[in-house]
DNA sequence: ATCAGTCTTTACTCATGAGTAAAGTCCCGG
DNA sequence: CCGGGACTTTACTCATGAGTAAAGACTGAT
C-alpha cells in the first residue's frame, strides 16, 4: 500500500520527539561550530573537524544544515538574539535614556564574552553569499539603530550629554565588539580573568561618565 | 670568467637604482594588495587577482615576496607604522597625559581611515604562521601598552579620572579599530561622508569627557 | 650581432576542503 | 525474521588557489 493515510499520526516514534532530537542535535552542532571558528577561525575550520570533534561525520551536518554558511549564520543568529532581548527588555522600562543604554551596553558586554560573541562580531559579509551577508547586516543594523535611538532618548530627556548619536554608538559598539578579540586569549591563562559583569562594569566605566552631562 | 671581481661597482644599472625600483614596485604590490583585502577580504582575494589588477602576473608577485603571507604582514607593517609614529611623536611633548592620549587616539583614528587600516585591524593570528602571528601580536602589545601608558600617566598627573587602565584602553583601542569595520561602506556613497579629522573628533568626544576628572 | 644577467610569463603541480551519491546500519512493526 | 524508513557513513568528485619550474623577453656592454 503504498499511499499510506496521510493523516498526522506517523509510526514508531512521534513527530514531536522526532523533530525535538533533530533540534537538539542541531544545537549541538552550531554549539561545537561556535568554538572552533572562535579558537582557528571560520576558514581554518573545516566541517571534517567540527564533525569529528562531535564524533560524526561531514554528511550528518549536511543533514541538518545546508552547508557551511548555513552553520555559520546559525552561529550568528545564537550570538545575536541576546543583544535583541536586551533591548526588548529595556524597551518596557520608564528609565532614562542613559540608564536604558548602559544596561543594554552592560548585557552587551556579558553577551560577547559568551560563547557566540566571537561568530557574531567577526562574521562579516565577505564570508558569505550576498543572501546571507544582506541578512546579517540587516540584524547588525538593527543593533546598531537602537543604540542609536537610545543615545537620541537620552539627549533628548537630558540624561545623555550632546553628541554626536551615530559616531556615539559606533565608538560604543566597537568598545564592546573589541571583547570579542582579545577577551579569550588574555582572561584564559593569568588569575587575572575578570568574570563578565566586573568586566563590562570597568570597561563602561569611561562611557557612564562620558555619557553624562556635566 | 665566472668569477667577477667582488666589488661593489655593479655593471649596466647601478645596484642603487635597482634596489630602489625594487622598492617601488613591493610598494606598488604592498598597496593593490591592500586594498584588495579591504575590499573582499584576505581568503578571498587571490594572489592572481592582486597581480591582475597591477597588470602583472603572480610569479612576479613571488620574486618581490616570500608568499602571500608575507605580502599581508608587509600589509599590517604600513598600518601601524603611522601609530607608532603617533606615539613617538607624542613622548617628546611636555603635555599632560590626558592631551597626550587624546592627541594619540586622534592620529590613531585618522590612520585606521586610509588605506591600510583594514588589514591592520584584522589581520589575526589565526590567517598566519605562528612565527608571523609572534610579530604582529607583538606590535600589537606595544600598541595597547602604549594606550595603557598613556593612561596610567594620566592618573598619575590627575588629568584623567581614576579608572581601570587596562580595560580603558580597550574601550578605547576598541572604538578606534571598529572604525575600520564601518568606515568604509558607510562613507563612501553617501553626501554624510565625514573627513576623517571631523570623524576622529566626534568619535572621540565621548572619551574626552569620559576620562576627565569631575 | 651576441651574450649575460635580471626580470617576467606560461604552464604546470599539488593540497585542501566543500559538497554528494550510494551503500550501510539501526530500530521497530508485522 | 523480514521489511521499510530514518539516519549515518564510506568513498568519492570537483573547484580553487598557493606555490614552482622552466622557458622566454628585455637590457645594455662588448
Amino acid at each position: 500500500m503504498p499511499f499510506a493515510p496521510p493523516v498526522q499520526g506517523s509510526p514508531w516514534l512521534d513527530p514531536q520527539d522526532r523533530s525535538r532530537l533533530r533540534a537538539r542535535k542541531r544545537e549541538a552542532v552550531i554549539l561545537a561550530a561556535a568554538r572552533a571558528f572562535r579558537d582557528r577561525g571560520y576558514h581554518h575550520t573545516s566541517l571534517d573537524e567540527i564533525a569529528a570533534g562531535l564524533g560524526i561525520t561531514k554528511p550528518t551536518i549536511y543533514a541538518l544544515f545546508d552547508g557551511k554558511e548555513d552553520l555559520l549564520f546559525e552561529c550568528f543568529l545564537a550570538g545575536v538574539e541576546p543583544l535583541r532581548a536586551a533591548f526588548r527588555e529595556v524597551e518596557t522600562r520608564g528609565a532614562s535614556g542613559r540608564e536604558r543604554l548602559l544596561s543594554v551596553a552592560h548585557r552587551y558586554a556579558v553577551a560577547i564574552t559568551g560563547e557566540f560573541g566571537w561568530v557574531m562580531v567577526r562574521v562579516e559579509g565577505e564570508d558569505l553569499s550576498p543572501a546571507m551577508s544582506a541578512r546579517i547586516k540587516s540584524l547588525k543594523s538593527e543593533i546598531d539603530q537602537g543604540l542609536r535611538s537610545l543615545i537620541r532618548k537620552g539627549i533628548a530627556d537630558g540624561s545623555i550629554a550632546p553628541c554626536d548619536p551615530k559616531m556615539t554608538a559606533f565608538a560604543l559598539a566597537g568598545a564592546l565588539n573589541w571583547i570579542a578579540f582579545w577577551h579569550r586569549s588574555e582572561s584564559s591563562p593569568a588569575a587575572g580573568a575578570l568574570d563578565p559583569k566586573t568586566l563590562a562594569a570597568r570597561l563602561l566605566q569611561v562611557f557612564e561618565s562620558g555619557l553624562e552631562p556635566r
